[in-house]
RNA sequence: GCGCCCGUAGCUCAGCUGGAUAGAGUAUCGGCCUCCGAAGCCGAGGGUCGUGGGUUCGAAUCCCGCCGGGCGCACCA
């Protein structure tokens, strides 16, 4: 459990006794006051701004109300010290009994540990990557794919009942396009010369294939007929096809979708013109004509009369297009259709992730989900920023028509699932991101997941050296929870404990904030302090972990060790990265 | 013109939603391998947190104004 939710509980109660003693007004709001660890470890193991937050409503000087709950405290048998300082923190240096049993519940739980009830199995829905079904995912799609995928899983690990889902748009001009395109390709599977494939159309060889199953499904009984006719088929055949290389490419990259939702379905299911009569029946439509776009030239601009949603009302700058000027619905209109189906499936929690060239598109879509859902609802857009091809220092181009595209295919196959996952997550989802190919592949300390992995590389090497000199001992994490941590004393192993048993508040926080890097910079932190620890022992002799004749004290060093393996393992689970044992 | 994101050490970035003397990596300089993996560790220097106001016990963090950068801005998806 969050070790300091249990001290923040601990000070309720303390303040619960205080208002029963007649020292503290009934009337103090505690909703403010927050126990943390101080950011400088001088301070103690965890401090509380309940003083500061507090005195002025109990009529004191924060110092006199500190004095008040520090009396209380030190009689909990958790506490060891209890000191104030700066303007009114209370800090508290929790006892070693404490920290060791931490420790012993780390081993205990395993690979369960750093889980949370936080989210108390609430619902929450987490749509990603959702690309076009018209080819395969390029490298561009990786850090969303990546981004929603280990978001989710932090969501789960903090309690959350996390759906992750795949909106397939399957229902616009572009899968036309695609239709068109594996029509060409089917003649020319047909033994038809189709020459160089026009513009508009998707000219890549990954349609070869699709033209070829649609010739063998086929024959030649489409190549006379109209497009009006076969031009359904061939794009419910295309999708299909695109699809199952879409979950191979996403497959390669370690994630699994639990839904795909197809915009198509839903407008054929009378979805779309649903939503705009509900939105009607609320006397949020109205026909309209929009100013012209500012600051940007539109040669063709016309203005026409459409049917528009009063999205300002809910927020936005204007007021939004349901139906273009040819009277199709648009595709905001099939959006809030989806979105709305989402709501309805039991979704009131969702997030979308997306890439940053849609940040102009935020605002609409939670106008929409307020108006649809009477506020309801609430939705969070993560918006991950580029991620900028480098080799070697250098930009690297990427041009679909000089075939130097990379796909995300090519990606995993160059520098490995595990690599890219931890790459693309070491940075805040809107910060942009550099990605060199041949310095990651070079596993040295450009590359990010190799600090961290060597770290867990290290612990499983002293677990081996452990097995040869304690062949009759029992080693496994349930024995080694058992160990006598009291022979665990010099600072900087309690400086470990200290912080593996922060996992479960580290991943509380970031899943609060729906920011997952934060976990990365937490291994970091992990890999560090072991390494430090690592080489206190090369230089004073003491302190190595482990010694023939002193089998009592190189086994509760050895359940440090490999209670930090549990973390950076159940850490590196969150982003979808395996740790490997030898590198 | 409007909206969103950003501005923190030479460089790349953290900073736990308002806490204490602002931290890592990298680069530079100086140390540590007869000894559990030196792909590592320890130490030093390096900052007006773009800028000017405001809010309060307290601001890199929240609000307003400037300066600088990125993205977006009818009907496309």
């Amino acid at each position: 459990m969050n070790i300091f939710t249990a001290i923040r509980n601990n000070i309720l109660d303390s303040l619960d006794e205080l208002v029963k003693d007649g020292k503290l007004p009934a009337t103090i709001d505690p909703s403010r006051m927050v126990a943390e660890p101080p950011r400088d470890a001088a301070h103690g193991d965890a401090a509380t701004n309940a003083a500061m937050v507090m005195a002025a409503q109990a009529g004191m000087k924060p110092r006199e109300f500190a004095e008040l709950l520090a009396e209380k405290l030190k009689a909990l048998p958790i506490v060891e010290t209890v000191e104030i300082a700066g303007p009114g923190f209370v800090n508290m240096r929790l006892s070693k009994t404490f920290w060791d049993g931490c420790l012993k519940e780390i081993l205990e739980k395993g690979s369960e540990f750093g889980s949370s009830d936080m989210g108390k199995g609430r619902k929450k829905n987490v749509e990603f990557v959702s690309a076009n079904p018209t080819g395969p995912m390029h490298v561009g799609h990786s850090r969303g794919a990546v981004f929603g995928d280990a978001l989710a899983s932090l969501l789960q690990k903090a309690g959350y009942d996390v759906t992750r889902e795949y909106y397939i748009n399957d229902a616009g001009a572009q899968v036309d396009v695609l239709a068109r395109s594996a029509f060409l390709r089917y003649k020319e599977a047909l033994g038809e010369n189709i020459g160089a494939i026009p513009e508009g159309l998707y000219p890549g060889a990954y349609l070869i294939p699709v033209g070829k199953a649609l010739a063998e499904k086929y024959g030649n009984a489409w190549t006379d007929k109209p497009e009006a006719e076969w031009l359904p088929v061939f794009r419910a055949f295309a999708i299909e096809k695109m699809m199952d290389m879409i979950r191979d490419d996403l497959a390669a990259l370690g994630i699994k979708f639990d839904v795909f939702s197809s915009e198509r379905a839903l407008v054929e299911a009378g979805k779309v013109d649903e939503v705009i009569e509900f939105l009607r029946s609320k006397g949020l439509i109205y026909e309209g004509v929009l100013e012209p776009p500012k600051g940007k030239v539109v040669e063709d601009y016309e203005p026409h009369p459409q049917t528009l949603f009063k999205a300002t009302l809910f927020g936005d700058d204007v007021d939004r297009a349901l139906k273009k000027s040819n009277g199709f619905q648009t595709y905001f209109a099939s959006d809030m259709a989806y979105h709305l189906d989402k709501y309805r499936r039991g979704f009131d929690d969702m997030i979308d992730v997306w890439g940053a060239d849609h940040g102009g598109y935020v605002k609409r879509m939670q106008a929409a989900i307020k108006a649809l859902t009477d506020g309801k609802a609430k939705l969070d857009v993560k918006l991950c920023q580029m991620v900028n091809l480098m080799s070697n220092g250098e930009p690297v181009k990427m041009s679909k028509r000089a075939g130097t595209f990379v796909t995300l295919r090519d990606m995993v196959d160059a520098v490995g699932k595990d690599v890219m996952r931890f790459i693309m997550l070491t940075r805040k989802n809107d910060a942009q991101l550099d990605f060199d190919v041949e310095k990651v592949k070079e596993q040295s300390k450009d590359n990010p997941v190799f600090y961290v992995n060597y770290a867990y590389a290290r612990a499983a090497s002293v677990r081996r050296r452990a097995r040869e000199m304690f062949p009759n001992r029992d080693l496994s994490l349930s024995a080694l929870a058992k160990a006598d941590f009291s022979l665990l004393t010099d600072e900087s192993e309690v400086a470990l404990i200290r912080l593996l048993a922060e996992l479960p508040r580290q991943v509380e926080v970031a899943a609060a904030a729906h920011e997952p890097h934060r976990i990365a910079y937490y291994l970091n932190d992990v890999a560090a302090a072991f390494h430090g620890l690592w080489n206190k022992g090369r230089e004073n002799a003491d302190l190595r972990f482990l010694e023939a004749d002193k089998p009592e004290q190189s086994l509760a060093r050895l359940a440090l060790i490999e209670a930090t393996a549990v973390v950076i393992a159940s850490g590196l689970d969150i982003f979808g990265v395996t740790p490997v044992e030898e590198m």
